[in-house]
DNA sequence: AGTATACATGAGCAAATACTCAACTGTAGA
DNA sequence: TCTACAGTTGAGTATTTGCTCATGTATACT
């Protein structure tokens, strides 16, 4: 069955709700010609009489009663499920759900959050840590945030800041390391997902990679660091996540100088939720930490 | 706010549903394309991305999660509403509600409608006796019973059957009455809504009227019938109506010969309602009732 | 009789809608 | 490499929608 327009619904429902097709046109911004003609095509494409017209005056048929509260519910119930999305628009939405690279959200996402939980006490975050790339295109999340070197097909993707690495290991295995290349006489610790990663550092510093002579891969950073503090080898990582593993002593940067990396963390969303305004808050607020944060300040860029 | 056209929502929720633009456009019986192109519209015009496009499928975004059960809802309410006003014409409504002139209601419909009842049982009727003109206009009925000369604006007016008047009386007053004119001399019972009755039924038979010596006016039918059988005058009614008076002897026909009213039996209904099934399925049951009827049988006509 | 009120109707026009078609993009699988 | 599948995009066209305007009808009131 095919349904009539939603505009002769609207004025349909209104010319009942005020039992009047004039008072129905001044509502509607129309005139009382448009209302009339509205309600009749209406009536002609149900085959049903929705009123009677009495000389000044129309009243609900008997049709017209048993249609009009249908109506009205359906009317507003599409109304509102509009306006909902609306109000997201508008920022009434308190909600966001992104899924996070996990070493990023632990060490330094998670601990701003507070700040935000203080600021915001009536929204609601839900936080998930996974590297997963189906996170990109699920439903359950608003977005994502990752490193990587981008862009995302599809996807709005805003660089948060620059990663940068330095090469760490335990206190004891930095007293036998002189130069760089002497890093190449000890165990590497690999991210298993990204092997490419300390050939990248060795050439964007004008040396030469070999093979090393003992690698290990792990899953993630997180493990990377465990090892790396218990002496299993030589770490590449952002000293911004292990900024107390060194003050503790636990880890020595093997050289100061640190090294820009391939890759970044972004923040990444669709394209068609560009406009939504709890995304576009919550990605301020976190560009705002960023430039707050001293360590964070001379890597972000402002650029998309 | 306003509201997209009903086309785009029911395209959003064929397609959210069956999780496919595709099999949405085999749904609808319309190219992918128009889809794609309807989906799209539609999330231009909220302003949000109501699904995320992966390379060949498509799944809800967050806000298309939010936005479619109520989507569903508000589609579903219309088109439940306006497959009821079908079902009406359909005729799968069985509900009456009638006004009629209360003396045919009680002599005549009443108890017809005993066997309407048993050839229908789950028919609800709802009968009201009376014999206002507002109940022509009123949302409380789908159809009156009146007695009158017709037409009335806006409305289609069925005749159910003519009107035949005799005058009536008290079997001892039968006795002193020779020939018509002989009434005359009597007290005459008067329905006060229609005082030119008598008069007309004079004249019909070609017989001068003057007033009568003696009159009194009654509010209806029942009242006449009455006084007439206690002997206070001489009544015009249908013989049709008091068969069990005269069965009884207690009240004799002056003559056997019966003179047309200009006033006949209608059933009337809005001019919007011609269509409406449970009306035209109660209005000819009406007149098969009128046809089985012996009586009635020869003062029926069949026409509008 | 004149004015106000309220709904009806037909004609006309601009805008919006609802597609199709042709071509494109990007996998996935044989 | 080719084919199938699935969604995208722009252009074009026919149809529908959504009015306004002018006029009509029928009270109700002064």
């Amino acid at each position: 069955m095919s349904l009539p327009s939603l505009n002769s619904l609207r004025t349909f429902e209104s010319a009942a709700r005020l039992k009047s097709f004039s008072r129905a046109a001044t509502e509607l911004f129309v005139s009382p010609s448009a209302v009339s003609h509205q309600i009749r095509q209406l009536e002609a494409r149900l085959g049903v009489a929705l009123f009677i017209r009495l000389d000044r005056q129309v009243v609900l048929s008997a049709a017209g009663q048993r249609y009009y509260p249908q109506v009205k519910l359906g009317i507003d119930t599409l109304l509102e499920a509009s306006s909902q999305l609306a109000e997201e628009l508008t920022g009434t939405v308190q909600e966001i759900k992104m899924s996070v690279v996990p070493f990023f959200a632990t060490r330094w996402l998670l601990p701003k959050l507070s700040g935000f939980r203080k600021s915001q006490p009536d929204w609601q975050l839900k936080v998930q840590t996974s590297t997963s790339a189906s996170d990109f295109n699920s439903q359950d999340f608003d977005l994502v945030i990752r490193r990587g070197i981008g862009p995302w097909k599809g996807m709005i993707a805003k660089k948060l800041c620059r990663e940068r690495l330095v090469a760490v290991c335990q206190p004891k295995m930095y007293l036998d390391i002189q130069q760089v290349t002497d890093i190449l006489d000890q165990p590497l610790l690999f991210n298993a997902k990204v092997m490419t990663e300390w050939r990248e550092w060795f050439v964007s510093q004008g040396l030469g990679f070999n093979d090393p002579v003992v690698s290990f891969d792990f899953q993630n950073t997180s493990q990377i660091l465990d090892a790396c503090i218990a002496g299993t080898g030589v770490a590449l990582i952002d000293p911004i996540l292990i900024t107390e593993e060194l003050a503790q002593g636990k880890l020595r940067k093997i050289f100061d100088h640190s090294v820009p990396s391939l890759r970044d963390y972004f923040i990444v969303y669709p394209d068609q939720c560009q406009h939504q305004q709890n995304i576009l808050f919550f990605e301020q607020w976190l560009f705002k930490q960023l430039a707050l944060d001293p360590l964070m300040s001379d890597r972000c860029a402002l650029t998309k």
